[in-house]
This record gives structure tokens, C-alpha cells and sequence, in this order.
DNA sequence: GAATTATATTCCCATGTAGGAATGTGTCAA
DNA sequence: TTGACACATTCCTACATGGGAATATAATTC
């Protein structure tokens, strides 16, 4: 899954994705992608189950699962708690180079 | 960064440099890799601003630099705001597909 | 059923990268 | 200064992956 989201284009299609279902000639056309790019890229996001299908007639309509990009949201979240203290120790540092200085 | 992060093993070596700065032979012992493999990851993660250095003798000090994972956070949580709708429309979805069944 | 449309898949090539082994570099200790 | 230690870098190989071009598949239309 993080695999899947290294990719820029892919990043792009999940986020064009989020908030509606849309065929893949959309993708194409604003993402200004190759079609056969864009299937593959769907297909990777199929297999990680960041992306769900919907066939309608012979187009596929695809949507972002949200919920798949809850792992990600967590993994970083869990560094949030750290960053308060990072930011008192780089601000202590720094007025002890200050205090050095006078 | 966000290719940096796709490798777990480099995920494993920023949660564990998150709240303290170590010397890369712990990394190497408490992860069970090899030195030069560390190494590289290392690397790859100065790169892209994951991880500080700071030398203190033949020895490296490395730390995780937690904001620099904020936009990772920050993407994923753009998503967010559409997991209540999502939930909202599949929850709909299923009880209009249990009222058919009666 | 043949042609057309929408999408998927395959083939080929170029590139990026992880691992392992070996070697290089910088620092300390005696 | 030499040896030992901590780490970084290089070389090689195997493998994954993205792009482009061509082709395949499925659904629709005539």
C-alpha cells in the first residue's frame, strides 16, 4: 500500500478519485495520461484495494476507498506526538546558542 | 519522501529513531540488519530530510525528523473529510439492499 | 455479425534499487 | 604510527516497475 502511493500519478488519481466515481476515459483526459498508464496504475491501486470498481456498460467507473488510506493517515499520526517535544528541544537549543552569543 | 517511506525497513528505522537519537550499530542490532544495508537506508532517508546526523566520535548519531513526515500526514489527511460520507453512503446502500430482502 | 468504443493486457526496453561482499574513510587508543 | 573500531561507499547481480506500442477483451451499435 505505502508502495502504491510512492507513485506521483497515482497519488493524483486518488486524489482526483475522492470525492466521486468516474470512468477511466476521465482519468485520462485530466490527468493528460496515456489510457494504457492509467489502467495499470488503476490495477495497482486495485490489488492494494486503495481504488474500487464499478462496471457500467463497457465503461469502469473508480472510485478511492478512503478507508484504505487510514493505515497511511495512522502510520504518520503516530509521529504527531513527537513533534511538540522535537520543537521545544530545537527551541531550547536554540536560545542556549543565543545566550552563548550575548 | 514519499518513496522513501515505501520501504519497511525503513519505516521500521524512523519509528525507532522517533524518540531518541542512536548510533547506527543499534539500528543494525535491534533491527537485525546488515551494517552496509543500514547504511544505505540511512542514506536514502538524509536524502529526503527523514532522519538529522550529528557525529560524536567514530560514532554516528542518527534521529528521526519527525516533521518532515507532516506532509505525508497532511496528504493522507486531506481524505479524511470524505470518510464520514462514504460511510454514510455504503451504510445507506446496505439498508436499502436489506429492505428489498423483505 | 461487423464495426466501434472503452478499457485491459502484453511485450519490450530503460531505469531504479535492494542485498551481499568487499573495500574505503574517519576516529580513537595505545 | 599502527591497529582496531564505527560507519560509508562501491561493485555486482537480481528483480521490480514505468513508459510506449501493439494487441486483446468486453460491451454497444448498426
Amino acid at each position: 500500500m505505502f508502495n502504491a502511493i510512492a507513485e506521483g500519478r497515482r497519488r493524483d488519481i486518488l486524489v482526483f478519485l475522492a470525492d466521486a466515481e468516474r470512468p477511466v476515459g476521465d482519468i485520462v483526459a485530466a490527468l493528460e495520461l496515456a489510457q494504457p498508464s492509467v489502467s495499470k496504475h488503476l490495477k495497482v491501486l486495485r490489488d492494494v484495494g486503495l481504488v474500487d470498481v464499478r462496471r457500467h456498460g463497457r465503461q469502469m467507473f473508480y472510485r478511492t476507498n478512503v478507508h484504505a488510506i487510514r493505515p497511511l493517515h495512522e502510520w504518520a499520526g503516530t509521529f504527531e506526538r513527537f513533534w511538540s517535544h522535537q520543537l521545544a528541544r530545537v527551541k531550547e537549543r536554540a536560545e542556549r546558542s543565543t545566550a552563548r552569543r550575548r
